[in-house]
DNA sequence: CTGAAAGCGCTTACAG
DNA sequence: CTGAAAGCGCTTACAG
């Protein structure tokens, strides 16, 4: 069944239905009647597919993100997916997995698509992804991170500062042997402003503070696994600093398991503010990247970029420390003897 | 730029442009290398929205999901992708936040896209989403539920045996005052059979077992304020059965909170185990849906119903009592005792 | 206010 | 092996 079924049931043109269905004036009220009874009639819905060939507009948005599965992720895609759809915009996400072939694929899906806008959300995307995306020019955008010298708009915290902000905390509070817990060690912006940050804070403190990098991946088992390795080296760090929260829970759940207490025997802080985060017991400390905000500065970015050509290259958005309950006061002799006492 | 570009750059028709990208045979090795190569030079990428309109097929699998921001649906979504991807399927997720206007608007929209089959796992479905979908007539399977008298087939395990068996567990574990917590009040055939099986195991034990039955939605935040309502109540079960993990790490965390010591006050169980009954702790003792095998039956299954008419009507899928450590015996006097000693 | 005609970018018989 | 033509289901000038 098709736009001609209806024409013909009502006693139009289908130039008239098409006008109905698309809201115009200039139709009579009793055709405009007609149509929509026997559209009604017929259960018609018109031809999304023919539609867009025409328009040329899809009012899909495409995200490109690499592990759904994450709880940061799943919950900005929840709260973007909500604010597009106000807008008249629907989201088709691209899972990746983090497989370069995957994302190579999506990305020419989406371009045959004729999507009408991208959000990325995978840092470590391949050179060769960038230059399709480039060559391709269509509109898009960087949410909650970003990609050095590619002329992508991005909606992000300063995480350089944030980063910077949190270990000073950590500090004051005088832990002095801090372990930082990164995700991948790949190259990207984020990583990098989160470790200058850190470093920055670390190695500029009056005090004398020791330090451990580690490196995973951005989930729990990673953070796990990490905080088992430290802790089978028998170096103790009296906090630690995971730049996501996954990451952290994951860490903290290892240390948990040891027999440790947080926050008395180890602080834990971590990233993102995600719902695990506050789920978790004891609630963890964290540095807050306001999802909603983001999604909806990104989402409305986007779309307002889509049609024009004027586009900001970057858009701060603030961020917070969130203080809870996984970190306390170092209190010297006291803490490392808790320690020992669990080692044995 | 379009498939006649392409043809006259390699200076063949359309039709053998359109040969070529649907890689048929019968084309000359000469033609078939010079239409490549153009391709590759013009950066040229088939338009998907045209080709739909002409075949009809779209490979694209709809997805009516209420709550992605739940553990266990972003858990199966992850995995069904992964699985659709495979076979050449991708999913348009539409995520209802148990609207029923949003349901109805993303059930056109789906409609509209003529996308090949369907994927629904929102038993609470409005009256009139169902008669759309009947209507319609669309290829569709309901995964982890079921629509009774709705003629979708659907795949799910059998929840009135597992949690006839989950009920057992507790009251072998001696326990004999339960709090069961239910989702959603309305009727639904999953809250049904999981209550019936509930019903079952505690009317017909040998030992005399008291219950409650508390209803609120599928959140951590709800089993949260239901065990918060009911330690206020101060009627204290000895067990708390929920049907979801949310609902149960909700429940668990509100007894943490309150001072509780998970399992030696009070034990907990879950349903689902979705990956946060694994990392909360002490870890949840839960009823495994068998998420990568839900999703891959689920999967396959639509597809091979898409084209062809026969379908069964349901397939259980095998669950799992998954013991960890939220549940222990019920020690009579002395459980009751640290719960006096808690509130006061 | 209304409709006939052209066209969006493909695929698919059909004929050769 | 190859191509001209029709057609998928819409929208959009254009003319009235």
């Amino acid at each position: 069944m098709n736009i001609n079924d209806v024409a013909q049931k009502s006693g139009v043109s289908k130039t008239t239905v098409s006008r109905v269905l698309n809201n115009e004036k200039y139709v009579s009220d009793e055709k405009r009647e007609k149509v929509l009874s026997a559209i009604k009639e017929l259960g018609y819905a018109p031809n999304w597919v023919a539609r867009s060939l025409v328009t040329k507009k899809t009012n899909l948005i495409g995200v490109i993100v690499p592990e759904v599965d994450l709880s940061f992720y799943y919950s900005i895609i929840s709260e973007m997916e909500r604010i597009a759809f106000e807008r008249g915009y629907k989201l088709f996400i691209c899972n990746t997995l983090h497989r370069p072939e995957k994302e190579i694929e999506y990305l020419s899906l989406l371009k045959e698509m004729r999507v009408d806008g991208l959000i990325l959300m995978h840092e470590e995307m391949s050179e060769q992804s960038i230059k399709e995306i480039k060559k391709w020019g269509i509109t898009s955008l960087f949410l909650s991170g970003e990609i050095l010298n590619s002329d992508i708009p991005s909606v992000l915290i300063d995480n350089y500062a944030a980063s910077k902000a949190m270990t000073e905390y950590l500090i004051q509070l005088g832990h002095k042997k801090i372990q930082f817990i990164a995700g991948n060690e790949s190259e990207h912006a984020t990583l990098n402003s989160r470790l200058a940050g850190f470093l920055e804070a670390v190695q500029h403190s009056s005090e004398e503070i020791t330090y451990k990098i580690a490196y995973g991946d951005y989930t729990m088992e990673s953070g796990y696994e990490i905080m088992k390795k430290t802790l089978e080296n028998k170096k103790y760090p009296t906090a630690v600093f995971a730049i996501s929260d996954d990451l952290a829970v994951g860490a903290m759940n290892c240390l948990l398991d040891y027999g440790f207490q947080i926050p008395k025997d180890i602080s834990v802080v971590g990233f993102d503010a995600s719902k695990i985060s506050i789920v978790c017991r004891p609630r963890l400390t964290t540095v807050e990247q306001p999802i909603e905000l983001l999604a909806k500065t990104g989402i409305e970015k986007l779309i307002a970029n889509i049609g024009s050509s004027i586009k900001e290259k970057k858009t701060y958005v603030p961020y917070q420390l969130l203080i809870r309950e996984s970190c306390a006061r170092f209190k010297g002799g006291e803490g490392l003897s808790n320690l020992e006492r669990i080692r044995h």
